[in-house]
Order: C-alpha cells, then sequence, then structure tokens
DNA sequence: GTCTATAAACCGATAGAC
DNA sequence: GTCTATCGGTTTATAGAC
C-alpha cells in the first residue's frame, strides 16, 4: 500500500504516472520524470531498477486508487435487487460512481490517461494487474447486471459491462476531439454530469427500468 | 487520393501507419518504416520532409478509408424517419456501418488502433485532420439523433453520438484487456457481431423505439 | 542513498555521390 | 529518386566517488 511507501519513491511514481500518461511510455524519459521531482536519473534505477519497473508501479498506483467497489458491494446485499426501482438507482450509482473515479475534480485527470494507455501499449505487466485489481471488479459488475436482468447469459452481461466501461473511456481517450467538437478548453463539472446522466438514463431505459424521478 | 498516389509513396503510408498504430508515433522509428517496405530512411524524408508529416499522412489515410456515410445519405431521404420501426432499422444500420468499418475481417486492424492514438496523442495535424474529416460526419450523426427523437437537444443529442462512438471505441483500445477477459486470442467475427447487436438494441431499446424482428 | 561522469546504443535528418 | 555515410543529439543504464 502506499501508507508505507517512503516520501520520496511515491514523488517519483506520481511525477512518472503523469507524464507516462500525457507523452506515453516510449515518449517519456527518465530525465524528465527525475527533473519533476528534483531528483537524479540514477535515482530511478536505484529505486525502481529501470523505467519499465518505474511504469508498472505507476500503472498499479492508478488502479488501485481508482478501484470501484461498488458491484462487489452490491452483490452483499440483496435489497438492491429487490424491486426495479432499486435496480435502477443501483445502476444510476454504479455508473456515477465510475465517472466520479476518473472524473472528480479532486481527482488527479491524468488516472484515466494511463489506465487507457496501458490497454492500448499493453507491458507484460499489465497482465498481473488486471488479474489482480480488474478483473474481481469487472466479474462483480457482470454478476450485477446478471442480478438484475436474470434472463441475461454471462455473454450479453458481459457486453452491457463493457457497454459501460466504454462509454466512460470514451470521455477519456477523447477528450482532445470531444473539446474541439464542444468549442471548450476543459471538461466542465455540469458537462461530465451530464454526460454520466445520459449513460445511466439509457442503460437504465434499455433495461427496461423505471427512470427515476430524482435523476 | 489514393489512387493518384505512386505506389511507393502509399507502400509507405501503410508500412508506416501500421507501425504507428502498434507502437506510437514515439515508438516507432522511421528505420522501421523504411526496413518494413524495403526502402531507404533518407526516402522518407525525401517524399514527406519528416516523420511528423508521414504519421499525419498515414492518419489522413485511415480516416478518409473508414469514413462513414450512413449518417449523412440518411439525412437526405426523409422516409427513414417515417417510421418508428424505419428509425430503429436507421439505427441498427448506423452501428453496423461504424462496427463494420474498423472491425470487418477484409480491413487492416490497425485501423481502429492509429485513430485512437490519434485522439490520445494529438499532434497539430489532428486539428486539420478531425475538421475536414471527422466533423461533417459526426454532425450528421447527431442530427440523425435529433431527427429520431426531436424532443433532443442538439447537447443531449451528441451525448447520444458519444455513447455510440464511445463503445465503438472501447473494443478497440480495450482489445488486449477484452481477449484475456475472454480467453481467446483474437476477436471472432462472431463475437463483434454480437457486440454491434448488442449496441444497437441498447440503443433502440433506450430510445424507445421498437425491437427489430430480424434482429 | 545520492550524486557525476560516462558508456553504448539509438534517434531523426541531411549532405553528397550516383 | 535512391543510395551510403555521417552528424549532432538523445536515450537508458551503470560505474564509481562521496
Amino acid at each position: 500500500m502506499a501508507q508505507e511507501m517512503a516520501g520520496r519513491k511515491l514523488a517519483l511514481i506520481l511525477a512518472a504516472g503523469e507524464l507516462f500518461a500525457e507523452t506515453g511510455l516510449d515518449g517519456t524519459s527518465v530525465r524528465a520524470i527525475a527533473e519533476k521531482v528534483g531528483a537524479n536519473i540514477a535515482a530511478i534505477n536505484y529505486h525502481f531498477g529501470g523505467k519499465e519497473n518505474l511504469y508498472t508501479e505507476a500503472l498499479r498506483h492508478v488502479i488501485q486508487e481508482c478501484e470501484c467497489r461498488g458491484a462487489r458491494q452490491a452483490l452483499e446485499d440483496e435489497s438492491h435487487f429487490a424491486t426495479p426501482e432499486r435496480k435502477a438507482a443501483l445502476l444510476r450509482d454504479l455508473v456515477r460512481e465510475r465517472f466520479t473515479s476518473y472524473f472528480s475534480p479532486s481527482r488527479p485527470q491524468w488516472y484515466g490517461r494511463l489506465v487507457i494507455r496501458s490497454m492500448l501499449d499493453p507491458t507484460p505487466s499489465l497482465e498481473t494487474v488486471v488479474k489482480q485489481l480488474m478483473f474481481p471488479e469487472h466479474e462483480a459488475l457482470v454478476q450485477v447486471f446478471q442480478r438484475i436482468n436474470p434472463a441475461l447469459t454471462a455473454d450479453a452481461a458481459r457486453l452491457w459491462a463493457f457497454s459501460l466501461i466504454g462509454q466512460i473511456g470514451f470521455y477519456v481517450f477523447g477528450e482532445s476531439v470531444i473539446l474541439m467538437v464542444l468549442n471548450t478548453r476543459r471538461y466542465t463539472a455540469d458537462f461530465m454530469d451530464a454526460a454520466a446522466e445520459h449513460v445511466s438514463r439509457m442503460m437504465i431505459a434499455a433495461m427496461g427500468l423505471p427512470l427515476l424521478a430524482e435523476h
């Protein structure tokens, strides 16, 4: 965990993560990382044993920070699936959780970009990170969709999970183009709220669940 | 257009595009590109004047090849919006068009990756390509959603367009992780058909349109 | 643990012969 | 138009002093 990590090491991980997210693994030099925290080039190799290992540590940090526990918690409480209204509220909350996990103003904006990049350029370490951290989360989400609609096969429920994740991912990787279309300089909180509401409303309606009044 | 392009130049563009899609602009050396087509390193600078220009040409080529005209064509024929059934069929066809545009087996698999990468790492040239080629397509899609549901504001219709594009984009950038979850080596045609059908069914249902029998 | 200095390799771009 | 050779700059990683 981050708590027992030395301050210098964590500072390197955060600086590296931001630069890796911005310009990629190949586009980021260890010199730039060291310079960003006022450290030495050799310190990176001393602490992490190389650029690639530092990249892995940064990715692991981000995925741990962005962990969404909502689906797993929901599966432990039957009452979430008692009525169509409860199911709709659960779906809305799961969508909101994922949006805030990557777009909350209190959260570094580069977290999402690093995750997208790790999928686009999978390093050998991605497999470990995915299986340890992303897999359980994803499987819980699939099971939630099956509990919401028991007629769904596991494969069909997986496509619902992909739809949810994909729509959020678009606002990460497509940011530059979306901002050009919107003719804005950066995402506003209002826009992201509207996007999250659109996604949850769409999935609730497509699931045949009732739209919530307090939406 | 590609027709009047010299064979050697086009070969360089295609080889460069594939490598850029695979390992990114920074991760691809002009040496590797030249080697892939049996050409010389200097030829790239002679024909394109630098690595970045070649990248722009490759991106332009892909976006032209992947152009989806369905939305613009639909707007020219009122009958597509005559009945809820016609609207649903139109929505299904637009989803299918975009899926086949990037996932048809007859199409290079790297096209989508290059598009995603261009959004994630916007070069100065992206703005030109986006405004010339992607903008009209996107605006037509937004108008189609407004014609399908006249109650939608332009902003709301835009979110529907983002949902459509985002879900397709996920199967591009998330391929490595999706294949790990599915425990497969590559996408099958059946899986992509199921994914496209899921997306179109979900959006049709969420729009309050009737599901089609021949789906 | 942190630094300097440097090794060894690679990069993009270009000059100039053909 | 295509080639070889090379320049000047950058990269990661490391050896060794402190």
